[in-house]
DNA sequence: TTTCAGTAATC
DNA sequence: GATTAC
DNA sequence: GAAA
């Protein structure tokens, strides 16, 4: 800890035990400190008091307390956006952000000295003093710096950082200085202590709120104000549970990867406690108390995220290998006290499986537990690795309250209302004249029989709208929008023809632009009074049907008014085949539109035009009304607003939509109405277009290098997943899809922390890769067990604790499990999920999910007719591939029948005709509307492959809901949902419900299950919610 | 320092 | 109640 | 891991 940290050095040695992740320099300097003094000594001499060895793991508790001591500590929570940082040393209002960005772009810009690259030695005093933290991880090294520095003053309140302060200046310009503008000598410990949070969020309560109890006297300290979470906490007592879950499971892991040896050996006998944890649990906790000095040690391997595998000594030792490693275990461990490791190891294993996954969950529920550690000492092999999970009836959730029909009524009403036509678009003055509805058809129709004729070169076309003659209805018949007349470019394109008027008997279809425009635009549109006055035979769809259908028998999907559905579907055809169409009843439809995969590839091959342009624009002139409404000149922020901030839905969503209009706008100049409005809306940098990661097109977006990287590195947290990686895996999960939807390449940190969802860790991972090209956080996670937890976890029903328990029999290879080695046990649905391993983490082409449901939708259709019944999931969102199959199975209980018992029999039908092979979950009421089915199916034909496939039945009344859920994709699910929380409502695929009370204690009890707001139509919640209504093919965040 | 969606099936 | 999955 |  001498003055002298060099961070080169910490990085060369990080290097050079390949697989330490990032050791934290917590880790790092107590190695250092071992070897040289004793912790002892440094804590003598920073602090008086003696908390032994706890000093370093206890940086969090001492922070903590610290911070509760003082009384003017507040933690300055990241300042927000920033300014720019000039002079750096002068003022000290520095953000952090700011330094590490223009210290990462100083670097940069001195061509050789990379920051990430560790190799170039540089002159550290020059750079730390300058920035010493940029370098990755800085927020790891800023710490550590901070302890080193200033151990007292992180240690204890009672020393400002006044005195300190030189030293620091000697060592480094610390970073603090630069930083924060604290006055007071709080300003160091805020540092560290956002630092710290930041690496090490989830456990970090639960460790130090743990440490503290231990030590009785320190917990006095608190000030009043922190007391108050304390004693939230306190009343449960500590347990090793509540923080074991932190990383227990990574260490152990990576112990046992460090010494797979002793793993296999001992795996049988010692692991075994693992198995039994649930029941002996609650008696192993008491354990914890037991280990008091220790368990402050282990907070320290569990707290840090990053943690290499070398890191846990705690299981090491248990163990004793490592031959590398062991020595700075081992010096760590020593402190802590060996015998308690022992017990510390079991615990954490037994803890490691009662981890719970929720934050919450950790608070408040293990408070009971006394925890013992004596407990788990006594395993016995009788219990053998069982790998299933456990089981217990819990309570469930009571049916969904039907009714609603009065909301619905009301819904409905509203519907029309709002969205009104922003889209009629009057005037261009662009190049292309001005051309009425009719006068541009009568182009089209002329340019049609110039092609005819061979004066024109003819044009690839489809030929899904042969035949058809389609009445478009754009809004305002008098003027053709830029949208509307590109929509019927793409009619003709597709083989159908305009009608220039509506007449009735020669109209085969009815288009509507959108599921906004009001009902009183299109009777006015058709010159009639009452949509019962067009003809039964003219189905009124929106166009989303030209865009991703075409088909006849598709119509009901895409109609505009539910009591239009069976418009267009004969009455022969229906009964025929399968009277498939009579039962549609799908206003749900409206919503449900394929793909736009199909439409990308169908049409798409011309990329541009056609389709998803059109897509494009409606999409523009909907969100365009929608903002509006809502207020705003605003606009960007507007829009942005509501849902951004949830989540970044709408964000994404406009950021797509500039993308696009920029292409719509080179291509051509006339900006219809609302494009104008869009673009007032707010856009941006011109330009998405070129390149946007347009969502039909598979082009690569400029940062796709950058996203390769992280997504490489979220799959490997994915695998960890030791329980605060779950965070960080939903952290990279919306990252990502950001970063690939910005628009430009990304080139400085400020840049990339502007992204919403980044933030400075990943910020500086952009950085290193944009400089080096690589990660090397990726090298030091991709470790052997990393990748057997992986393996493992790909086993359907085989999740982290199931993988690790395998890892602990000793399993490495899938044969190892097949054959049960270790005596591991796997429960039948992960039986088949091992048979069948290679199909099921396979994903399957887009056709063959449909071929497959072409085959059990007449079977289905066949028990009743009048089902509804469509495939969801990724599909409908329009991907080109899909991991399964989700079908939504329901029925408009119309006629006094409903689709209870339809997917017993189904599932009997499929299993006859060989479609459903296995089942994995069976719908614990087979005969309640509510239903669920999981299992696998496959293609009657000879090599056909094992997919997944997934039945839900639903209420007719909750259709809305559950279309909008099964349709996700996961990540858009929980943002909605979260922003129904916010607003004050919950929704879940019953529906969206409002007066939800919750339980101040704990935000997920309800006490009542609110009232039900909207559930029968995607478009009430979404309005609602006040969300732009996005397509399926849009609602894609991750 | 807290929160991050809400639910079902299995054990 | 824990685990896994959607 | 990010945001509040
Ligand atoms: O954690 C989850 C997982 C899924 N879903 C919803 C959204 C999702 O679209 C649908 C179906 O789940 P599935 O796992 O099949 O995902 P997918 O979107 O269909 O993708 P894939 O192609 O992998 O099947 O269930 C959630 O709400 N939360
Ligand atoms: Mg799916």
């Amino acid at each position: 800890m001498e003055a002298g940290f060099d961070l080169l050095a910490f990085f060369a040695e990080q290097d050079r035990h390949m697989n330490i992740p990032d050791e934290d320099i917590d880790s790092y300097l107590k190695r250092l400190n071992n070897k040289n003094g004793e912790i002892a000594s440094c804590s003598s001499k920073s602090s008086p008091e003696p908390r032994t060895l706890g000093r370093e793991a206890e940086k969090l508790n001492s922070r903590k307390d610290s911070e509760l001591d003082r009384p003017s500590t507040s933690t300055h929570p990241q300042p927000s956006v920033a300014e720019e940082l000039q002079d750096v040393d002068t003022s000290n209002k520095r953000k952090v952000s700011l330094q590490l960005e223009s210290f990462v772009n100083e670097k940069r810009r001195s061509s050789n000295d990379n920051p990430f690259v560790m190799s170039k030695k540089g002159d550290t005093g020059t750079e730390r003093t300058s920035s010493p933290l940029a370098i990755a991880e800085l927020s790891g090294i800023s710490r550590e710096l901070d302890r080193v520095e200033y151990p007292k003053v992180a240690l204890h309140k009672e020393f400002n950082s006044s005195p300190q302060m030189d030293h620091e200046k000697s060592l480094v310009h610390s970073p603090k200085e630069l930083q924060l503008s604290e006055p007071s000598g709080n300003r160091i410990d805020s540092f560290s202590e956002i630092m710290d949070i930041q690496s090490f969020p989830v456990s970090t309560t639960n460790v130090s709120n743990a440490l503290k109890r231990k030590t009785p006297p320190e917990k006095s300290i608190a000030t009043p104000a922190k007391k108050r979470s304390l004693e939230k906490r306190t009343d449960t007592h500590v347990s090793l549970e509540q923080f074991s879950p932190i990383s227990s499971f990574e260490t152990s892991v990576k112990t046992s990867h460090k010494a797979p040896i002793i793993i296999a050996k001992r795996g049988e006998i010692e692991l075994l406690p693992l198995t039994e944890p649930k029941p002996t649990r609650k008696n192993k906790l008491s354990a914890a108390k037991l280990k008091p000095s220790k368990s402050s040690r282990n907070v320290n391997a569990e707290l840090d995220p990053p943690t290499s595998p070398i890191e846990d000594p705690s299981i090491s030792f248990s163990t004793s290998v490592l031959p590398v490693n062991e020595h700075l275990h081992t010096e760590k461990a020593v402190p802590t006290g060996g015998s308690n490791l022992t017990s510390e190891v079991k615990g954490r294993l037994v803890s490691n499986a009662a981890a719970k996954r929720r934050d919450k969950v950790v608070k408040l529920g293990t408070k009971p537990q006394k925890t013992s550690a004596g407990v788990k000492a006594p395993f016995d092999e009788s219990d053998i690795i069982s790998i299933s999970p456990s089981s217990s009836p819990g309570a469930q959730p009571s049916a969904l309250p039907n009714a609603s029909s009065k909301i619905t009524g009301k819904s409905k009403k509203d519907a029309p209302v709002k969205p009104v036509k922003p889209k009629t678009t009057k005037g261009k003055k662009e190049k292309e004249p001005r051309y009425t509805y009719i006068q541009y058809a009568e182009k089209l129709e002329r340019d049609a029989e110039r092609v005819a004729s061979g004066v024109a070169p003819k044009k690839r076309t489809r030929t899904a709208l042969k035949g058809k003659h389609i009445y478009y209805v754009g809004g305002d018949m008098s003027t053709a929008s830029e949208s509307t007349k590109r929509r019927m470019d793409v009619i003709v394109k597709d083989g159908g023809t305009i009608a220039k008027v509506y007449d009735p008997s020669s109209v085969t279809h009815i288009v509507i632009s959108g599921p906004e425009l009001p009902v009183g635009t299109v009777l006015k549109a058709l010159s009639i009074r009452r949509l019962s006055d067009i003809p039964h035979r003219i189905p009124t769809v929106v166009w989303n049907w030209v865009a991703h259908s075409g088909d006849d028998e598709e119509c009901w999907m895409y109609a505009r008014f539910a009591e239009r559905i069976e418009a267009g579907i004969e009455p022969q055809k229906l009964k025929g085949k399968s009277k498939a169409k009579v039962q549609s009843y799908a206003d749900v439809s409206n919503i449900s539109d394929f793909t736009q995969d199909r439409k990308t590839m169908q049409r798409n091959g011309t990329l541009i035009p056609g389709t998803e342009d059109e897509a494009v624009h409606s999409k523009i002139a909907y969100a365009s009304s929608f903002q509006m409404q809502s207020s705003d000149p605003e606009n960007a922020k507007d829009s942005e607003d509501p849902l951004a901030e949830y989540c970044a839905e709408a964000k994404a969503e406009r950021d797509t939509w500039w993308g696009r209009v920029g292409e719509v706008e080179d291509s051509d100049d006339g900006r219809t109405d609302d494009e104008q409005a869009f673009k007032h809306i707010g856009r941006p940098p011109k330009r998405g277009w070129t390149c946007d990661k347009n969502p039909g097109k598979p082009t690569k977006c400029v940062n796709e290098d950058i996203v390769d990287k992280l997504a490489e590195l979220k799959q490997l947290h994915e695998s960890k997943m030791g329980d605060g990686e779950h965070w960080r895996v939903y952290s990279y999960s919306k990252c990502i899809p950001a970063i690939r939807n910005h628009p430009k390449r990304i080139q400085s940190f400020s840049e990339a922390r502007s992204i919403r969802g980044v933030g400075e860790k990943t910020a500086l991972k952009i950085m290193e890769i944009i400089e080096t090209g690589k990660l090397r956080r990726i090298g030091y996670e991709k470790t052997d067990d990393v990748k057997a937890m992986r393996l493992f976890q790909g086993i359907y029903g085989v999740g982290r604790s199931t993988a690790f328990k395998l890892y602990a029999a000793g399993c490495r290879t899938l044969e190892d499990v097949k054959a049960g080695k270790g005596g591991v046990k796997l429960s039948p649905a992960q039986e088949i999920g091992v048979r069948f391993y290679d199909d099921i983490n396979d994903r399957m082409p887009r056709e063959e999910a449909k071929a497959i449901f072409d085959l059990i939708k007449p079977i289905a259709l066949s028990i009743d007719p009048k089902l509804f019944i469509e495939i969801m999931g990724s599909y409908r969102r329009g991907k080109a591939d899909c991991g399964d199959i989700d079908i939504l199975i329901t029925r408009l209980p119309e006629d006094r029948k409903t689709h209870s018992g339809v997917l017993s029999h189904l599932l009997q039908e499929l299993h006859a005709h060989g479609i459903i092979t296995e089942d994995l979950a069976l719908p614990e009421d087979p005969e309640d509307l509510e239903a669920i089915y999981r299992g696998l199916c496959k293609l009657p034909s000879e090599g056909a492959r094992r997919r997944r496939i997934d039945f839900l039945t639903v209420p007719w009344q909750s259709r809305g809901a559950a279309l909008l859920y099964y349709t996700g994709d996961d990540i858009f699910n929980r943002a909605m949902r979260l922003k129904a929380n916010k607003l004050g409502y919950s929704l879940n695929q019953r529906g969206l419900f409002g007066n939800v009370v919750r339980d101040p204690h704990d935000s997920r009890v309800k006490p009542n299950t609110g009232t039900l707001v909207a559930s029968e139509t995607e478009q009430e919640i979404f309005r609602v919610l006040d969300v732009p209504w996005q397509e399926p093919h849009k609602r894609v965040r991750g």
